[in-house]
RNA sequence: GGGCUCGUGGUGUAGUGGUUAACACGCCGGCCUGUCAAGCCGGAGAUCGCGGGUUCGAGACCCGUCGGGCCCGCCA
């Protein structure tokens, strides 16, 4: 070895000890006839004290060294003088007195800063990811990802879960996301894709008897990039037989708890829920206009479509009369915003779809008014009753949204982040997880007259709801369950149907023909004839737990090599053109447009 | 497919349509034996992403384009 010790391991009882120490320059500081030079490994920092009296050729070479140069030091622990501990190092009692130094490697000055946490182009570090990654808070994201990791295999493993590889090239499934394919040489015009999730291999699994099976799963999903979706993304997929819902929930909630345990010494990250709240996906919509709602606030929605139908706005009185809602939300303090902050507001309110957004501000104050462009509609009792269905009080503005159901909940969604984060109420340190369950088995699709499943076609009806599948399949509901975090889903799941017949209706339902069915699903109805056990399982997103672990703002953070927006690695150039010779093989032939013409030609 | 936004020395930023594009960090050179965001002195470094246009004059305004980000659609 190269080395003796780590960077970060040294303390004042390793003193007088003779090390080998090797790592990146962090920085040099040259005073002269000493040079300070902090060494960095991934495990810390440890000062190297370079003398021009006791070692004259190392010091030479100390002073030609730079940044990010890696180099070997070899010398003395010893601790530091009298008013020289830094406490900011874990290392700071010591130093380690040079003896010797050897550059193993140059470094070119990095385009960015890799020493400090400042400010860089995303596309940039994205760009020379490899210097990313080797700062501090890369660093201590991706070593939070391996615990994480850990912890679940752990967890797992611990309550008789087996850990199983399921393939990468399978079958494309038209349902769902667009898939990404892959060409087959050996079979010319056909494709493998690469899985959206291993669900029917999972549920296979079941079939073959393994009752308790996870794995650690690449998934990828064709579709545009946000924050928090990457094309390709990592899952902890997993499936267990003879369970119930309250099972799966269980042991979820079990590990959900070791996983902020086990980052909250990294992080500083906080349970706020220790048990999680349940809502049904209609309490969710109704209270948080969503169906992931953060619960690290309140910032609830109230229904006042009784109130306001009564009074002389027409608008609510239409909307009232026409079956559509009249909701509102208080926030606490912001009474005395400005027209222009109120303009904004409304704003915010179109960009989710409303035609706009009423407001009643309470001023604050000894004279505070109430101040309403809606008011004139009011009676004072009208207006009193409704501030005291919101629990308002002086110095309050309350936001009224009436629209349909679907767009109110969508305006105060907007309304509740908006201020979740202008409030500074959500706390990227605090950890709040809710389950939604009960969730439709079917939405309408208006456009192909079929119902589509809500969740996936393997999702089994409450046992209750099946007669609903024949009468109304609207009514019937879902052994559907989500696992929602700081505003996030990070997991879903469900008890799966078991039984061909019950499956089959499923697939008649979203509008696949029996020969449609078979040709996409028939080994999944074929093996559902040997012996199936009741199962169900959950998939949690590996990617946005361990970003809210890591109180970050996207998955990228915690991804080695993401991927930017549109899909491309800046580092590598990834996709890029492929040889003719290549295309030849796989039996392809690219469209006359896009032959040859490939990349842009600017900078 | 659509909306918004950003692009100025290596990096991060500033820059009412009007001199020689400013500042900090970094980089290079010098001084310095206790620094740790070292300090002090000096220096180099930008045709303002790219291409058009408006204008007497464009880093700034307009159009297009490339790239990054946020969002809608999409994401069983």
């Amino acid at each position: 070895m190269l080395k003796t010790h780590t960077c970060g391991e040294l303390r004042p009882e390793h003193a007088a000890q003779h090390v080998k120490l090797a790592g990146w320059v962090n920085r040099v500081r040259a005073q002269g006839g000493v040079v300070f030079i902090d060494l960095r490994d991934r495990w810390g920092i440890t000062q190297a004290t370079v003398d021009v009296q006791s070692a004259p050729e190392a010091h030479a070479a100390a002073e030609q060294i730079g940044r990010e140069y890696v180099v070997q030091i070899e010398g003395i622990v010893r601790p530091r003088p009298e008013g020289m501990v830094n406490p900011n190092l874990p290392t700071g009692g010591i130093e380690v007195e040079v003896q010797r130094v050897r550059v193993l490697n140059a470094a070119k000055t990095p385009p960015f800063e890799v020493s400090a946490e400042s400010k860089v182009d995303e596309a940039l570090r994205l760009k020379y990811r490899y210097l990313d990654l080797r700062r501090q808070r890369m660093q201590r994201n991706l070593i939070l990802r391996g615990m994480v990791t850990k912890a679940i295999r752990d967890y797992l493993y611990e309550r008789g879960f087996i850990e199983i590889e399921t393939p990468i090239l399978f079958k494309t499934t038209p349902e769902g996301a667009r898939d990404y394919l892959v060409p087959s040489r050996v079979h010319p015009g056909k494709f493998y894709a690469l899985p959206q999730s291993p669900q029917q291999l999972k549920q296979l699994l079941m079939v073959a008897g393994y009752e308790r099976y996870f794995q650690i799963a690449r998934c990828f999903r064709d579709e545009d990039q946000r924050g928090d979706r990457q094309p390709e993304f990592t899952q902890l997929d997993m499936e267990m037989s003879f369970v119930e819902r309250e099972d799966v929930l269980t042991l979820i909630e079990g590990l959900m708890i070791k996983l902020v345990e086990v980052a909250a010494p990294l992080t500083g990250c906080q349970l706020v829920t220790p048990t999680f709240p349940r809502l049904t996906l209609q309490e969710a919509m109704l209270k948080y206009g969503c169906d992931k709602p953060d619960l690290r606030y309140g910032l609830e929605i109230v229904d006042i479509t009784d109130l306001a139908a009564q009074t002389g706005f027409k608008v609510f009185v239409e909307n009232a009369a026409a079956g559509n809602p009249i909701r509102a939300i208080r926030i606490p303090g912001c009474g005395n915003y400005s027209r222009k902050q109120l303009d904004d507001l409304t704003e915010l309110a179109k960009g989710a779809g409303g035609k706009g957004l009423a407001y009643i501000a309470l001023e604050s104050g000894e004279s505070g008014q109430v101040k309403s462009p809606i008011g004139k509609f009011f009676t004072v009792e009208q207006m009193t009753a409704l501030i005291e269905r919101m629990e308002a009080q002086q110095g309050d503005l309350i936001l009224i949204s009436s629209d349909t159901h679907p767009v109110v909940c969508a305006v105060l969604d907007a309304v509740r982040r908006e201020f979740g984060a202008r409030l500074g109420l959500a706390d990227p340190k605090k950890i709040a997880f809710c389950w939604i369950i009960d969730f439709p088995l079917f939405d309408w699709n208006a456009d192909e007259q079929r119902w589509d499943p809500s969740h996936h076609l393997f999702t089994s009806p409450m046992t209750e709801d099946i007669p609903f599948l024949d009468s109304d399949p609207s009514k019937a509901r879902g052994q559907q369950y989500d696992l929602a975090c700081n505003g996030y889903e990070v997991a879903g799941g469900s008890i799966r149907i078991h039984d061909r017949a019950l499956q089959e209706k499923v697939f008649g339902l979203i509008g696949l023909d029996v020969e449609d069915a078979k040709a996409r699903f028939g080994h999944m109805l074929e093996a559902f004839e040997y012996g199936t056990p009741p199962h169900g399982g959950i998939a949690p997103g590996i990617d946005r737990l361990v970003m809210l672990l890591a109180g970050e703002p996207n998955i990228r953070e915690v991804i080695a090599f993401p991927k930017s927006q549109q899909a491309a690695d800046l580092m590598a150039g990834a996709p890029s053109e492929a040889d003719a010779h290549q295309l030849t093989e796989l039996h392809i032939r690219l469209a006359e447009e896009i032959s040859h013409d490939g990349n842009n030609g600017s900078a």
